[in-house]
DNA sequence: GCCCGAGACGTGATAACATAACACAAATTT
DNA sequence: AAATTTGTGTTATGTTATCACGTCTCGGGC
């Protein structure tokens, strides 16, 4: 697999976690919202692994940097990530993923890889979107959006066809 | 909660299992699938409430019947299901459906109203949907999407209204 | 200073969702 | 007749997620 699956290229983000973690802890800040240890730690977990881990994975880590070893609290802390566009659920996975693009007002859309495992997101604009075009039609008011696709990433295609 | 939530509106829905489960006798024969009592059940079931059925909700019917009552019965009948494209997985809610267009080739797109919890199946157009933009620019080949949103379905808007 | 409510964290327990592994039966192939 | 495939049932287990409760801490109001 894959080392550093970031939207389907090599990737060094040796620096990137660290950006990352401070970009948060500013706006998290500004919007009068608690980054705790416990939440902070569970974003780098998220950020370190750069893929979509469930949240007993994210436990385990927790746990054994001296956090609590009880699934509520993985779940509460990523709870607080997704709830603030830190992170994201990836549905059909049952996992989680560190947001790659954080402040921005987007529609996440997900490419999972079932070759290599591999999660990308994708930007979207949210007007294009064809759910919106169907909220549209029908009357439907959308407050929240899954947009997966599940297949193979350019990297597994060219792979597969050596 | 609206007793009969399909796309949103009222409908009288006697007659349409029936038509249904014929429909699908008639294509899996086509097919050379076989249609069986447990998964010609499971379908009945799906269609007769009209909603999001967990798999266990569907169990409990089916051991009902007189079919089995362990979890695998009803897994592997959904999974028959939805492997043909009789019903879909709600990604969301962990939760089948029966498929509204069954026959048509399409990428279902579901709307989820999280106050009357009913949820509609849009038919959407592959070629122009956002995944497929995206999977073009990027070379990343879907073989299945998920497309799901959350929010309020029209007549709770207008409930909510009064 | 003290009380109090809100928010965060930790725990044990349990609920909800899903699959593995194996036995048996029926239909089909060889 | 034996082997193979497909389907169904069972037991057991694995995986994901939430509930309920106690404690601590931090701020604001008195």
């Amino acid at each position: 697999m894959d080392p550093n699956p970031i939207g389907f290229h090599q990737h060094d983000h040796s620096h990137c976690v660290a950006d990352a973690v401070a970009e948060a802890d500013r706006s998290c800040r500004e919007a009068g919202l608690q980054l705790t240890p416990v939440r902070k730690r569970t974003l780098e977990i998220l950020l370190e692994e750069h893929r979509a881990l469930g949240a007993y994975d994210v436990l385990a880590r927790l746990a054994k940097d001296g956090f609590g070893s009880q699934p509520p609290v993985a779940y509460r802390a990523l709870d607080f990530l997704t709830k603030h566009g830190l992170a994201h659920k990836i549905e059909r996975l049952n996992a989680f993923i560190a947001c790659a693009h954080p402040g921005d007002i987007h529609t996440p859309a997900f490419l999972i890889c079932t070759s290599c495992n591999a999660v990308a997101e994708a930007e979207t604009d949210p007007s294009h979107s064809l759910l919106s075009q169907i909220a549209e039609t029908t009357g439907f008011h959308i407050s929240k959006a899954v947009l997966e696709a599940e297949g193979t990433c350019p990297n597994c295609i060219t792979d597969a066809a050596k």
